[in-house]
Formats: structure tokens, sequence, C-alpha cells
DNA sequence: GATGAATGAGTATTCATTCAT
DNA sequence: CATGAATGAATACTCATTCAT
């Protein structure tokens, strides 16, 4: 056999890398941060601890770069920043994307609620993934770590631009807020209670497009 | 000196033991029940640890105790049983109070979050607290401690019966779902995102009402 | 309603003496000294924690002033200083009243043993009971402290004087040791395995009585 | 340097198991078990507290693994199981192993002791070694667990047996009641006085035999 | 005398992290 | 690279003892 090339390595590398993420990540959504340990999910991942601290300086590291691949993955799902500003379609297809991204991320979700809820950690990653645009250095290669707050600002704008089709009266910061209450509340739930039956799922999509579009 | 009478000490005991629970709850609040510790929760109340198990047998009882305190004073607040019927006024009501006491009781709603995302927990508060109505003991004396199944079966109830005055193609269930989803999504980011300008939470609790009632 | 004497309030002091080291025997005796906290004592014994530092100065000190009463009790019962040696109407009496003061007394007998096990409580235990007749200060009015000493050596004694009437190939020391263990290997099951029929009590008694007087 | 193969991981872990439960042997024996603290044995078995917990799952189980040891250790020695009747060279057989046996396990005949006395474990310590033969299952290969049954079983047959070849007033259970109470004493006193002068250990041994065979 | 609130040192246990092999 | 033995600081909980009233 030849022996691997530094590319083949460094692979492997990624690919167990990839792994431990994973593992780590169905770890850290269900049973919390803290209370998942560095030995369950080393076991879990088959290999054994000392490894771990091979691939990651330490637990947090490893969370910051579950966070972070995930938060790259969901922007490049969207790509928003292709002209930063959303058409009526775009607008509905973004909400089905993210209904359906709802789906098979729900670990991603989970965790994403444990870090809101710890004062600490919510400081540091609102900081990170709201803060003002461009200011904050890039952490993934194609990714402006304040994606979420691109988002804000896109969705801010279509519903100010809507109020030219709405009457006087309407408030486009209210709908906003009403609109973001929703789909807020429905990923909470659904993330939690695993009780949402797929018919409810779809009618739920369509009434929101229908209320908000 | 004459030593203290039964009274006294009784009152003592009832003023350390709330002092201790405030304090507890914002610990478990903010940091998450597992991450807060007897010894910062001592120390923020004043006392030394063992003390605290003069007042709790162990921190599991802390929390407990303080669910059922806040369980019952909002159950009090709202005391739905009085005939298990919403009309659209009491709805209206229960709404305007539900968003009053958010701003009251902060705490205990950053609480439930901790408690929901963390799994354990979660089950065990879950069984306890939406269990079917009437089944389990009353932890204090005029609650019963599946208040919140009875609240969501008369709002179930409510949106059902709303059917009669709506047009042929209303799904009840879908717009309770709607109702749900909102005013979750509006606790949930009201209770973390402290910049909710007060303009915004009226016409907020309005525009429900009108969409929900 | 005059008020109390003097002597009247030190009688009612040793009264309640009394009471507390009655339940702190039973304590002590099933649980082990270690493990019986002053708290259950005080609460079974119908006074608060406090008031027993009144009545001893510390948990050890409770121990003691048990196994002294203990002693000065059983030494009395047996009152074996009258002439220092043993007939063998004497000796066979001694046994069954040992036998019988078993009965009476399991509770102490434990708490014998679990100050056996003990290391650092055996060594001073043994020290103070078994040292030497005569050159240890006395502890109750009446009562040797050494009163242990002095029954083996009595026993000792009686069966060196048995030899007199015995075959040549009779070792005294030999026998010696039998009957007492015999005798510890009854207190000791007896003590701990409540299963000893009544029947087999009295028929051990004639037989070891049989085989030793 | 090539990492550790699992064969030399399992040497290590054995050996150090091996450390720990002997040093605990020697603690629980000597202060009793809930006077021995996990730091102790860990600071005399040159280890860290911590590392305790990497071979044990909790003090309880330390506990139960010595025990269990020990019995092992013990009922191999007597294999008992070969036929289970008790001839009469078999009976002297099995007490003199059994009085050279002690000389070598002080530590574990004091333990035994410490359990006995201390309420909570006797009962569990006497349903497991004590209970029915043949219902609990093995703890260790060759082992059934209640190997202290089975011996008290056979000694008791080996009584009744012997009736056949004694007077006709011979009461094998008077008998066997007598052999265990000198028995016991015998190994009680011998475990804590440690002042038997080998000459009358032996004797003693003869004598017992003489008696009871 | 009498109470129980209050303390603090101690105990079992957990876990991220290091390191020899 | 890979392993898991080893560490140590932290955590929930206990209990003899003190002390204000």
């Amino acid at each position: 056999m030849s022996p691997r090339t530094p590319k083949q390595f460094q692979e492997i590398r990624e690919e167990k890398k990839s792994l431990i993420m994973d593992v780590a990540l169905e770890h850290f959504a269900s049973e919390g941060y803290h209370n998942s340990t560095i030995s369950h999910i080393a076991k879990h991942a088959g290999i054994s601890k000392g490894l771990m601290y091979n691939y990651f300086e330490s637990k947090e590291e490893l969370l910051t770069e579950i966070i972070n691949r995930s938060i790259a993955e969901i922007s490049q799902y969207f790509d928003p920043d292709k002209n930063g500003c959303l058409s009526e379609e775009e607008f509905e297809l973004f909400i089905r994307k993210l209904f359906h991204l709802l789906r098979e991320k729900l670990s991603f979700c989970r965790l994403f609620y444990q870090l809101i809820v710890q004062k600490d950690v919510r400081d540091q990653f609102l900081k990170t993934y709201l803060g003002p645009v461009n200011t904050i250095p890039e952490l993934y290669s194609n990714t402006s770590s304040s994606f979420l707050a691109l988002v804000s600002k896109m969705i801010t704008e279509y519903f100010i631009r809507k109020k030219e089709r709405k009457p006087a009266d309407y408030d486009p910061i209210l709908e906003q807020y009403m609109f973001i209450y929703t789909i807020e509340g429905f990923i909470m739930l659904t993330s939690y209670l695993d009780e949402v039956d797929g018919n409810y799922y779809d009618k739920t999509v369509n009434r929101i497009i229908e209320l908000y579009k």
C-alpha cells in the first residue's frame, strides 16, 4: 500500500471532526451543554477521550465550532446576500425553506434554545450573530457571522416596503413583530413538543404566508 | 431575654424561605438549574450553604417549591376554574392579564424555558403540570397542579365554539395553533430580548386580540 | 405554687439526663455512634438540639456517660467485689445472672460491640475498663472502672482453683478460654440474630454451667 | 513511543483495583465502613480521590467488591460444595482450615463484624450471603453467594447425623448451638484481642474438635 | 432553662483536562 | 495517532456545635 498523502490525512481528519461534531450536537441539544460530558461524546463517537483534545482544544471550542458550522450551513442554504432585497416570491420561498430546514435541523434548533436560555452564553451568542453587519470578522470562509442580522434587516425592509400595497393604517413594525412571534413560537414548540401532526404543519406554513406575505 | 415564640420562629422561617426562593429563582432562571450552585445561591442570599438544607431538603425540592409557588401565584391570578368556559370577554381579559403578568414574572418565564430545554426536567415537568386535569393531587390549597392543562383545555374549547360565528372554511384547530404560536413566540422573545418597547407591547396585545378573539 | 427547691431542680435534671441517655443508647446501639445524629436523639427525647448541650458537653461525653452508667449498673448487679472469690454456687449464679441481664441490656451489648469494632474507641475503651484493677480513678461513686478486669481476674482464679477437683491433665487456662469463647459467642449471636428461641436459651445456659462450672 | 496495548491497560487496572481493595479492606475493617473516607483510602493507596471512581462506581460498590472477593477466596478455600455432606474427617479438617484461615484473613473478619453491628448494612449483608441456597445468582464464577448458607446447612446436617452415634439424651440442636457459639466467640476475640498466644491457639482447636467432632 | 436558626468543616461524587506510553 | 489512567477543582449534601433571643 502506498502511504497516505497529506491530503488524504486531511480528509480523514475532517471527516472524524465532522463525526464528533455531529455526535456532540445531538448531546448538547438534548442534554444541554453542561450536562454533556466529553466522556460520553467520545464514547458515542467511537474514540477515546484523549483523542478529542487532538481535534478540539476544549469543550468550549467544540461548541463554538458546532455553532459556526451550523450557522454556515443554514446561511448558505438561504444564501440571502445575493441582492439583499426580498421579493414577495422570495419571502414565501424563505418561509417554506425555513420550515423545511426546521425538520432537518431540529437538533440545532434545540441547541440554539439551550444557548439562548443560558445567560452567559446568550450575551456572547447574540453579540456574535446578531451584531451589526460587516463589523464582525468572518468565521467561515464564505459566511458573514452576522448572517442573522442580515436576515433580520431584510425582513424589516420587506415589511416596510409592503406598506405601499396596504391600507394607510397598516403598521409594518407591528406586522413584522407579529410575524416574528408566530415563526418563533412555531419553531420553539415544534422543537420541543413532538406532537405536530404533518397535516397541520403544512397548513400552518400556508396560513403564515397568507397572513404575512 | 425570653426565648422566641414558635410564632416568631415560624415567621423567620417563612421570610427566609421566601428570600431563598427569590434568589434561587433568579439564579435558576438566568443560569439554569444545573448550572446554579447551592453555594452561589446561598452566598447571594447572604446565608451559609448549610442553612439552605435547613429550609429545603435538596436542590430539587427547592426547585419544586419555586415552581409550585409560581404556578400557585399565576393560577390564582387567573382563577380559571370558576366555570371552565371562556366567554369572548373572558378570553380578551385572559390575554390582557397574561401579558400583564408576563412583565412581572419574567424570571419565572425564563425558568420555565430552562426547564423545557432540559430533557430530563422537561419530561417530569410536563407530566406534572400538563397532565390530565383532576388526576393530580392539589399542591396548593385552591390550585390544581394541572392548571396549565385546564387552561389549555379551555382555550381549545373556546376556539371550537368560535367556529359557529365564523365562515365555513374556518379551521379552529389551525387558528388555535396560530394563536398559541404567536403567544409563545411573544413570551419567549419578550423573556429574552429586553428590547420590547412599551408602545409595541400594547399594540401587539391588541393585534392578537383582534386576530384571535 | 411554691417555687421548686434546688433539690427538685436537680432531680428533674437527672431524670431528663437519664431519658436522653436511654434514647441515645438505643440509637448508638442500633445505628452506631457516628451514624446517630444529635438531632435525631434530641427529637426522640423530646427536646431541642440546643438543650442537649446543656446536659452534655459534647456527643462524645454523652457516649462516655452512657458507658459509665451501664458499667455501673452491671457491676452493681453482680456486686462481685464482696470477697473477690467465686464459689461454685456463685459461679453458676454469675452465669445465670449474666444471661438474664443479657435479655434486659441487649442495647448495651450492641453498643459494646459497636465500640469494640471501632479501632480508636476500642483502644480507649479497653484501656479504661480492662486496665489493671485499682489503678484507674473511679468514675461512678461505688464502682471501680476496671470492673471488667476484676471479673476477669475472678474467673481466672476460679478456673485455677477448679483444677484441684479435676484430673491431672485438666488445663485451667484452656478451659477458661473455652468458657469465655462460648459465653462471648452466645452474647454476640444473641445480640444480633433475633432468632434465639427461648427454649434453647435456657438449655444453653444449663449446658454451659454443666461444662464449665 | 508506542501506545499501551489493551492488555497492558487491563493489567494496570487489575493491579490498581486490587491495591485499592486491599487498602480499603484495612480501613473498613478497622474504622468501619461509614467512618472510612474515600479521601483517606485514596491517600493511603497513593492515588487521587477522583481515580477511585475510575475503578469503583461508588463507595458501596467498593465494599461489595471487597466482600465478594473475600467470600470467593474463602469459599474456594473450603470448596464445600463437592458433595454437600461432611464426614467426621471433613468436619475436623473444616475446623482446622477455618482456624488457619482466620489468621490470614483477620481483616476480613473484622470487616464482617463491622457489617454485622451496622443495622442497615447487616440486613443487606445477611440477606445476600445467608439467604437460601441456590436462589441467588452466582457472583463469582465457581461460587454461590450463599456459600455461608451452604456451610451452615452442612453443619446442621452433620450434627443431626451425629446423633446416631451418641446417647439418647444427645440434643443435636443444642450441641450445634454450643459449637457455633464457641467458634464465634473464638473468632471474635481472636479478631480483636491481639493477645492469643500461639500455644493456646492450637490447644483450643484441638479441644473444640474433641468436644464437637 | 429552651429553642431552632446559623455556621463551617467534612464527605461522596463528577468531570474537563493532562500525560505517559 | 490513540489510549485511558490520573488529577484536582468543583458540587450537593451532612452534622456537631454555637448563639441570639
